[in-house]
DNA sequence: TGTTAAGCGGAGGATTCCTCCGCATATACA
DNA sequence: TGTATATGCGGAGGAATCCTCCGCTTAACA
């Protein structure tokens, strides 16, 4: 019972060509800050149905966390280079920075981060847990060494970097996220800094 | 030209009425978790016409401000009194602590939290202020005092703890809320904690 | 009590989300 | 190559929601 059957038919290339198509349409609308653009938007800039749009991304929240994905396991698959090349705090920093950046770069909208550090939604739970599972690595490690605190969530410490980028309103936001990355692990560390 | 003219007549009463009915229906409904409420709903519940609302309050934002507009304005006002009782480096996370459970206790929503401090929206420029005028002053002492580093913008701290608190979703979000005010005043110390 | 401006209220246009299902075609196999 | 069929396409349209518009009602004032 566990996966026997036929052997599956190969999926159809106009499919998949077509689900690229949509991504990449609403990477680029995201990215050029149309959060708000309709679906129905997205489907006729993909040269698609309406109905096409919705089998592949039953809904909004679907085709937002496909879109970012990909970004996100490439930002968790950073995790082992960084704490090869730098002590464990630092680490975390710069891991913490790199989270930043990638916000910054993809124009990452509400939604997704909402969705992706606030997480009762079911759809987010992938690139949510693979979050998680990177900044917990790292924080251990960090404890683990004797430099932070063992009673800091390391989720905690995304939903704060979540909330300033929030809306990145000002010009300066990002700034403002990196210095935040450094009160935050200024905050975490032992007494014994 | 700058106030003169008729005096002007009295409101009327059952316009005032209305408008009571409406935000205690929305505010009742908010901290029920009817956050994606139809404004259809809130006139029928308040037992006026959908029009009615919309002559109030010209959109969501619009209501959703005037509801936490008098909470927040009370927690501006809770700042001298925290001032004179505590060091400045405890007023500042007595205020923090109290921004969390009026977010908490008032259940206050999303895009009330990310107006508040995200703050493009013209809507939220009065609490907004009011909110930024707070923590301004408390930081302002802090740092007067010597206790506190001068390059940590106090938006960035609210914006955190917005953060944590968009979607409040674990039950033990508030806890989580309460670390982060630990860390993010730990990390704002200057070196001579 | 009469005048009048302030306020009421709901029909309905516009937008967006999402479903449903008949039609088209890429894949697999002879 | 030809055929069978599962897989995928696509758009009409139902449902929900937002918001506007404007004729009617009524509270305030004299």
């Amino acid at each position: 019972m566990t996966d026997e059957k036929k052997p599956p038919r190969r999926p159809r290339s106009d499919g998949q060509r077509n689900r690229e198509n949509l991504l990449t349409v609403a990477r680029t609308a995201f990215t050029a800050g149309e959060v708000d653009i309709a679906l129905d938007e997205i489907a006729r800039r993909a040269g698609v149905g309406i109905g096409t749009l919705y089998r592949h991304f039953p809904n909004r929240d679907a085709l937002i966390e496909a879109v970012y994905r990909i970004e996100l396991d490439r930002l968790a698959e950073a995790v082992p280079a960084l704490a090869a090349q730098h002590p464990p705090v630092e680490a975390l920093r710069a891991w913490m920075r790199l989270f930043v950046d990638y916000i910054a770069a993809k124009q990452m909208i509400a939604p997704a981060l909402n969705g992706l550090v606030g997480g009762t939604s079911a759809l987010y739970a992938h690139s949510s847990t693979v979050l998680q599972n990177a900044i917990d690595q790292l924080m251990t490690t960090a404890v683990a060494s004797g430099d932070m605190r063992n009673d800091v969530e390391p989720i905690d410490l995304l939903r704060a970097l979540a909330g300033v980028s929030n809306y990145s309103a000002g010009p300066g936001w990002e700034n403002s996220a990196k210095r935040l990355v450094d009160i935050l692990i200024a905050g975490s560390r032992t007494s014994a800094s």
